[in-house]
Order: C-alpha cells, then structure tokens, then sequence
DNA sequence: GGCCAGGACACCA
DNA sequence: TGGTGTCATGGC
C-alpha cells in the first residue's frame, strides 16, 4: 500500500473522529507532573479510578516528586489504592521521584528540554515507565510529537486493516510517523480520539458509536471492520 | 459473580 | 525472542 494512500486514510479517520468526538483537550491534568504520575497511575486501569488516587494525593500534598520521594511506601500505597496495583504503582511513583531528584533536581524543563527520542530513552530507564508511557509523558507532559500507541489504537489500526507487518509497538508507532507530519498538537488530539473510540468500538458490546467505526471503514478502504478477537 | 479498564515487569523455555 | 503469570481495584 502506498504510504500516500495511508496517510490519507489516516487523515481521513481524524478528520471524521474530530467530527464525531469533538476535541478532547488531553491530557486531563493540572500540570506536566500530574501528567507524569497520571500516565503510571492509568496503566492497566480505569481512568475514573485513577482520578481517585490522583485526588487522594492531591489532597495529601504528594502531587511533586519532593513529596513522593519521603512518603512511606504504604502511605503512598494507600493514597492510589482506587486504581489497582497499589503497590506495584507505588513502588513505581517512588522510583519515578527518586530518579527525577537524582537526574534532574526535580526540575522538569530540564529533562524536557532532551531532544524527543533522548527524552524516551531516558524515561524508558525508570522502573515502571515502558513504551507507552513514556511515549504519554513525551506527548503529553513535553509537547513533543510522538504518537502514542494504546490497546486502543492496535485494536483499530488492525479492524481497519492498517495493522503493520511486524507486530509491535514500534511496527504501529511507525504507521503514523511515517505518514503523518510531526505535530504535537495534532498528535495529541489524534490519540485522544482513538481512546474514545476504542471505548465505543473495541469493546466486546460495541456500543452506538460501533457506527463510527463503520463509517470510517466504508469510506477509508471500502469495507467493514474485522470482527474482535479475544 | 464475571468481565474489563488509556501496562510493565519478571521469569522461563 | 516470545509467551505467561503477576500485580488489584471499582464500575457495570
């Protein structure tokens, strides 16, 4: 397939969520911090619970890395125990704060100030940060231009016969850098869409908006979405 | 009562 | 290198 065909169907998709959804304005924080643990706290969880320990730790005062780092472990685990893993997410925000004091002195415009790809890298070095949330804190948090590849967007890409020959992250994540212009912007709303239609599309009872999904297959390659595999 | 949600890591063959 | 088990709560 042509990437020029590929980067239309993309923007195609886009153009038709953006009509549907609306924009998303993500991420849903108060600062690149909060965007930061937000981004551990969401793996594998639903985001109203994670809503819920973001608050408790609001409400705590723990929401900078200062604070983080001189919690006991249980107290912290105990403040994100709504959103699951408690302690497995715990022992990762305590790394997080710890190897931010250590590397950077807590200051986030100097590990944002890295080039994107020296940016991952770095983050990818942290307990508990993998690809793609480390690709989350990049967009996100950084501004910087680098799609984020979710269940979500894997489950899409595949139904509309986009998935790429090598099945990986960077297989999917190679799709869009390679047939979209670099914008964070654009990114970051693409993403967020992708979200809200994979909650609507990629669920085992896909919902209304299952049509959404429908619409953009006919149009993006003349077919129907492939069924949803377990 | 079962299923699922904006993953990552350790371990093993 | 790829597959599997583990971590765990809250909403529907």
């Amino acid at each position: 397939m042509a990437d020029q065909v590929v980067g239309e169907q993309l923007g195609d998709i886009y153009r038709r969520l953006l009509e549907y959804y609306g924009l998303q304005h993500w991420w849903p924080a108060r600062s690149p911090f909060e965007v930061i643990v937000g981004a551990i706290l969401t793996q594998s969880a639903a985001w109203s619970n994670v809503e819920k320990a973001i608050a408790n730790l609001r409400e705590a005062g723990a929401l900078s890395p200062e604070v983080l780092r001189d919690l006991p472990l249980t107290r912290l685990a105990a403040l994100i125990h709504p959103c699951g893993y408690y302690n497995a997410k715990a022992f990762k925000l305590k790394s997080l704060a710890i190897w931010l004091g250590n590397h950077y002195k807590d200051n986030l415009s100097r590990l944002f100030a890295l080039e994107a790809g020296k940016l991952r890298e770095e983050l990818l070095s942290v307990h508990g940060i993998g690809e793609e949330t480390a690709d989350s804190i990049t967009l996100y948090a950084a501004g910087k231009p680098v799609f984020v590849i979710d269940a979500y967007t894997r489950c899409i890409l595949g139904r509309l016969g986009l998935k790429p020959e090598r099945d990986s992250y960077a297989g999917y994540q190679a799709i869009f850098r390679e047939n979209l212009a670099a914008d964070a912007p654009f990114f970051n709303e693409y993403h967020a869409l992708l979200v809200y239609l994979g909650k609507d599309a990629c669920r085992t009872k896909p919902r209304c908006a299952g049509c959404c999904l429908n619409a953009i297959c006919r149009t993006a390659r003349g077919g129907t979405p492939e069924p949803d595999k377990p």
